[in-house]
This record gives C-alpha cells, structure tokens and sequence, in this order.
DNA sequence: TCTGGGGTCCTCTCTCAA
DNA sequence: TCTGTTGAGAGAGGACCC
C-alpha cells in the first residue's frame, strides 16, 4: 500500500541543517588555558564523593571514562589523570563566544547546550554559498576565535545533522587520540543507509528503558526499528512517543530550527554532602534555593505560577509536590512560602540527600523595577526585590539576601552553576 | 558502580465542572 | 437525586537530553 508520508520522506530536500558541537568542551577549555595539561588525561567534575564527570579529555576516555560517571569510578578507571573541578562561568563566557561565531553567520541558530546548537543556513546560502562550505568555514572560524576545535554535521533534518557532527568527532584510543573528519555531510539520497546503520539508541529520546523495550522486538539499529509497524510502537510507548519515533526512524523530522525558544521552568537543585534528616536545615536550604530562583526570574523578567519541589532520598527515591498559586511569583519570600509549605508535608526522618526547587507555567513579570528609594516608599514585596537586584548588581551577590541564610562566615547564596558536578570534598 | 544540575516532554491519575 | 461521560487542568513521576 502507498505510504504518502514516507514518500514524502524520500523526495530530496534542502541540506540546509547544521549541527555544530565542540569538541571535549569543558576539558578543551581548561587545556587551552593551562597548555601544560594537553596530551594528558582530563577529567572535569565533581571531585567530592558524590560528584560526577562532566567532560573528559580524548586521553581519558581511551581509559573509558565519559561524562554522568561518577567520579569515584573514573578515579579508578584512570588514578593517573588530572581531576579538575570545572567553572561553569569560564565555560558559559566561551559558550557566549561560541554562539557569537555562530550567529554571525546566520540569525537562525538554536543553542541546544552551552557547546552545541542548531543553525539553518537556507536563508544565507544564495550570499554565503552552500552549507558544506559554511561548515568548514564556521570551523574555521570557531578554532580561530576561540582556540578549540568544533565538530560539524551538516543534513537536511536536524537528527541527520546530529548523527553527522558526532560521526565527525575525534576518537579516543590508547594510542592516543584519532582525528575525526571534523565536518561530515550527509546528502539527502544517502541519508536513509545512514540512519538505519545507527544503533536505536542513536536516535534523539532512547535512553536505556526504550532501548529495554524495544530490544523485547529484536530491534537493535534504527533500521531494525523501522520495519516494525506503527501499531506496535504505539502499544509499547504510548501514542506521542511511539508516533514519533516511528516517524524519526523513517526520516521524517520535521522540527524547525527554533532560535529563542523561551524557558518553560527555572529551577535550582542542589545535592549535599551528606543527607539531612531534621526540618530545620532543610528550610533554610529552601529560602536558599527560592532566593536563587527569584533572582533569575526577575533578570529574565519571568515569574512562575507553579512551584515544584523536589526531595530526594538517601536511597535514591525522589518525589516531586507541587502547587500552582492564583498569582505569578517572581520574589524570593513568594516562592519559599510555597516551597516551605511543600517541604512541611514531606516526612523528611528517611534522610534527604538533594532539594530542588523550581517554577514553571511561566509569564512575563508585570512588575515595575523600583529604586531603592521607592522601593522603602513603596514597601512592596516586588519594590523590594527589584532594589535587592539593584545592590546586588552594584556590590556582588552576597551584598545582600534573606536574614536567615547569614551564618558565622557570612551570607550563603546560591548562583547557576555553583555546584554544577556535585558537591566538593 | 552508585549515580550532578538544569532542563523538556510525555503519561497516568485524580478532581471538578458541565 | 443519582449516575455516566467528557474534557480541562493540576499533580506526580519517569525518561531523556547535554
């Protein structure tokens, strides 16, 4: 029977789709900034016991460490390494750079990560020629700028472009690092051949339990996936998922370049050294963390209906309670009331090993920023916040914040990515 | 082996109102 | 008044991504 959709998929269309990712990139920075550590193993991330490794050097992953190991493993892996413990506002500066290289190549770039996004070159190709060469170009570029090497997959879909710029990676191996071919393009008549050889867990969205799933029908490789009928995907993965992997493995993907995608939550979550078991600190750790989600709410002049905290135990279980309030909260007093007021319902006696707290069903703040003046005048809650923001700005972020976080070393405030990895030693 | 932090998306269940 | 249906929205949890 004619499949109108998967004719559709075979019709040549635009290489038009870029996906550029940079290679090693916390481990390239710290090596581009301390030259003495290239051609050695690598390893960023947390260097306390329930850290984790967020980059790895290619020498370092020759001895099979890669980033989410715990740290304690790769130690091992690979005792003779050099374990640092990443700082995530040299990373995020190089990242701003990046996505500068980027954009001024075309407008139309989606930042999926700090070292990795999307660009749609179709609008640029008539004056800046066609995308394998604006590829090599922006590697160029990337290298000359900024010092590190970015690998390139150029498509015609945003997945064929992902699989490419990995396939154009460097490789690691105990004789050190292999080069890769740094861009790699994937015509549109050789696009099918090169999904179906990739294994099913290639493919944006099959983690390990899909991967369980599907292994039950003797699906190993993407091909092997796209001989099963839609019906089945269905019944094993629900209608959504199972439509929509049924289409990726046929090559329909669809997904547009979306540059300015707006946040859906902003949230903060931290795991402690060791698991807390009274009330107590624990409520201090939720004005904390509500402090630290205000703060970016308001500097993205966002605030959020829905407050979710999350606790999780020694043991690894998590819960998530929620509550959604009448009115938007973008002020730290706001949503520690209703963090506090979930934290309250939670018996916490088994041991609570990480906090989060985070607001979504977000809208654009409708409060006006007062100065500090007006904010006394005014002697509302949001006046008040905007003039925190203000003296923090001035005088750095510990100049000022809630009472009860002042401790005998001073005021503890939480910012993006001060414990990234894990907690310290 | 012992599992981070910041996110997104999907599914299931429950409640409430029409 | 009671029962059934349907849809929306909220809440919770799971899987996944980098």
């Amino acid at each position: 029977m004619p499949d109108p959709e998967r004719d559709q998929a075979v019709r040549p269309r635009d290489l038009s789709i870029l996906h550029v990712d940079l290679d090693a990139f916390y481990a390239a920075v710290e090596i581009l900034e301390n030259p003495e550590l290239a051609g050695r193993a690598v390893i960023v991330g947390g260097t306390g016991n329930r850290g984790v490794v967020a980059a790895a050097s290619y020498e370092a992953r020759a001895y099979g460490v890669h980033s989410a190991m715990p740290s304690g493993r790769a130690r091992r892996l690979c005792p003779h390494a050099v374990f640092l413990p990443g700082r995530f506002e040299v990373y995020a500066e190089y990242s701003r750079r990046f996505h500068e290289v980027l954009t001024s190549f075309t407008p139309v770039v989606e930042g999926i990560a700090l070292d990795e996004a999307f660009l749609d070159v179709s609008s640029v190709r008539r004056l800046s020629g066609p995308a394998p060469e604006i590829a090599v170009r922006i590697r160029r570029r990337v290298h000359e700028e900024l010092g590190l090497w970015a690998s390139v997959g150029v498509g015609t879909t945003k997945l064929v472009a992902k699989l490419a710029s990995e396939a154009a990676k460097p490789r690691a191996s105990t004789a050190g690092p292999l080069p890769g071919e740094g861009v790699k393009v994937v015509s549109a008549d050789e696009e099918v051949a090169f999904l179906h050889a990739h294994p099913v867990g290639a493919l944006w969205g099959v983690g390990p339990a899909t991967r369980r799933r599907l292994e039950r029908f003797g699906v190993r490789t993407v091909g092997d996936l796209a001989a099963l009928p839609l019906h089945t995907l269905v019944d094993t993965l629900g209608q959504a998922w199972g439509r929509s992997l049924h289409d990726l493995a046929h090559n329909r993907d669809h997904r547009a370049v979306e540059p300015d995608r707006a946040p859906k939550s902003i949230g903060h979550e931290e795991t402690y050294g060791r698991d807390h078991h009274e009330h107590e600190p624990l409520r201090r750790e939720v004005v904390r963390l509500a402090d630290a989600v205000a703060s970016r709410l308001r500097r993205q002049g966002l605030a959020g209906r829905t407050v979710t905290l999350k606790v999780r135990f020694g043991d690894f279980r998590t819960i998530t309670r929620s509550r959604t309030e009448p009115e938007a909260l973008d002020t730290g007093p706001g949503l520690a009331a209703v963090g506090l007021a979930l934290l309250d319902a939670v018996d916490v006696s088994p041991g609570v090993r990480l906090l989060g707290l985070s607001a979504s069903n977000l809208a654009a703040a409708t409060g006006r920023q007062l100065s500090l003046d007006q904010a006394t005048a005014a002697g509302g809650r949001q006046g008040v916040a905007g003039a925190v923001d203000q003296v923090r700005a001035r005088f750095g972020e510990a100049a000022v914040g809630p009472a009860s976080l002042v401790g005998r070393e001073g005021l503890k405030l939480r910012r993006q990515g001060d414990q990234q990895w894990g907690p310290g030693e």
